[in-house]
DNA sequence: CTGAAAGCGCTAACAA
DNA sequence: TTGTTAGCGCTTTCAG
């Protein structure tokens, strides 16, 4: 049985498509007469607009596409909880995909013939993408992107001052007496800016106290996992010279650490403190709940749809944004022991 | 600058509209020479087929709807992040929504006129939506049901038996000499059947060793989250008779049971033994790590997507299949101690 | 094997 | 205010 269209609608109240057109869609004037007509018609024959249709006339598909590295991270699970709501309340589909972080995976969704006018808009958190890649880019999609990379003008940029925010988890260990402080995570390779800047974070903070950096402690991390957390804090605690403190790149690289340590029997944060990065729910409800960098997810949110939305909406080229987001650190049980909020 | 069309390439090419779609699309036999002549013009335009056009003629959006409750609860996200790809291999890309567990927001999207050809068929995870919900969906909509509810006929269903799952945890706490055995997560309300096929095998364990149940451990909770877990312990705790097991209803209640249980100064599984229920990934890096039913995921995945991409590209109507998928009790530290795989 | 042409269902410029 | 009509870009039937 097929679906109604416009056109029966329109012949059954007695008007032209334009009409029913304009009732659909509440664009111009109609007479109350005619608009009673309609909508008696529309009712009757349980009208619903064919979405692909209107799209190919509007040239707009009404989708945006979200994409992120991993979607079981909680990170970007969280990230994506926040923006889907508000993509939908704009009137806009979301289109989600995952890229588990390869490189040419993302370069490949920015490149002008992977769209096909599927997508209007992207959100894009990168993690292996470079600048290359990103100059590469299609030129006339609208695109944000998410975390830690500075815009070169063309697109907008939603993020926290990793450095800073780096710097101050570190420094909130410093402050607490430890000096053999572990950075755990560093990726010193064109994919791992993320990574770099946290570990440029830790070396301002040291610097900021006028103490020395032991290089040994700052540990390279395939990814920033609960299993890379363990894993190098395994080798850090064969170590003759353990660290007192860890400053984990994620939530989960500390929350695997936190796992080994307790396994060995040491107290957290009595012998070790951890503080991580992300403020996942994880970590708040863990034991012991773990210290972190809290980035404001509902302003990245926020702030990515609506770039997104406002470049849609005004067509041409508008000039990138970079958008900084404000973060805060929360001190839990990991570096400040019970008692904590 | 307009995007060049399958005409432009044509007129380049100095061939019909028709052949140039034979060529991109690969059906019929096309001469090499002429073929090659597209191929070049192609080229040349840099051409990338439109979508929307392509989907209006076709009637089929070649998207794939997947609807789940909460994009930031761990199980979720697993279960979208294994079914994403395999949707996106067999060609059709995702839209993602969450419902919020709203009942409302799940029957309207599985009504008639919600759809708007905008997606080919549905994955959906209700939380509470009824059989009368589902009686009033849209007949046409290929339809699969995640979890726990049976199918009508009409629409297929994948998912675990719950029951058997359930009874099998708490057969394990009791193969472990508890006797008082919590169960964390009851909801004995319409929207609840997803608890409440736990609590049936909770009590079927019990009957099957001939044990009673003592009423006043079924406990109800809201939601399946840690904070649930923490709060539903915390109250058990204060009794006079307090359990020496818990089944809670997910790895999250059984995360935020575990929270307040150390809190207090408790020893598990020494004091009280836990077992959770999804296998996420946090259960099995927290201190202690945790027991669970473990539902094959992968399976899951393939069989919905197989199961609806079937449906939809048989078109007609297909009758309703019962996938019942396997599932694991994975004993881990908060049951069976250290030592524990 | 390829061309001509009729849609898919909706929007919107142009008329009336 | 409402009707007429020409697309949007692609697919596909029917000829040739």
């Amino acid at each position: 049985m097929a679906e109604p269209t416009l056109r029966d609608v329109a012949l059954l109240a007695g008007v032209s498509p334009r009409t029913v057109s304009n009732v659909v869609n509440g664009y111009a004037q109609v007479s109350p007469q005619t608009r009673a007509k309609v909508e008696k018609a529309l009712e009757q024959l349980d009208y619903r607009p064919n979405v692909l249709a209107r799209n190919l006339a509007n040239g707009r598909s009404g989708q945006v596409a979200v994409v992120v590295p991993y979607l079981d991270t909680p990170y970007f699970a969280e990230l994506l909880q926040a923006i889907i709501p508000r993509v939908r309340a704009r009137g806009f589909n979301v289109l989600v995909d995952q890229t588990d972080g390869d490189r040419a995976h993302e370069a490949e969704l920015i490149r002008r013939k992977a769209r096909g006018f599927l997508y209007d808009g992207m959100i894009l958190s990168p993690l292996g993408l470079s600048q290359a890649d990103l100059a590469g880019r299609d030129p006339d999609l609208p695109l944000v992107i998410l975390g830690e990379r500075s815009s070169d003008g063309a697109f907008d940029h939603v993020g926290i001052d990793d450095v800073a925010a780096s710097c101050e988890a570190v420094t909130h260990l410093l402050s607490l007496g430890r000096r053999r402080i572990a950075a755990v995570g560093d990726q010193p390779y064109a994919t791992g800016e993320a990574a770099q800047r946290r570990t440029a974070g830790y070396r301002l903070a040291h610097e900021r106290a006028g103490l020395p950096v032991d290089e040994s402690l700052i540990v390279q991390t395939p990814r920033f996992n609960r299993v890379d957390g363990a894993t190098a804090m395994a080798r850090l605690l064969d170590r003759p010279d353990p660290p007192d403190a860890v400053f984990g790149y994620s939530d989960l690289v500390a929350l695997g650490a936190i796992r080994v340590l307790l396994e060995r029997g040491l107290r957290v944060p009595e012998d070790v403190a951890v503080v991580g990065y992300d403020d996942i729910e994880d970590g708040r409800y863990s034991t012991p709940s773990v210290s972190t960098i809290s980035p404001d997810k509902s302003t990245i949110a926020e702030a990515a749809v609506d770039r997104l939305l406002r470049r849609i909406e005004s067509r041409g080229p508008v000039t990138g944004e970079e958008f900084v987001v404000p973060w805060t650190l929360v001190a839990r049980e990991s570096t400040v022991g019970r008692g904590a909020p």
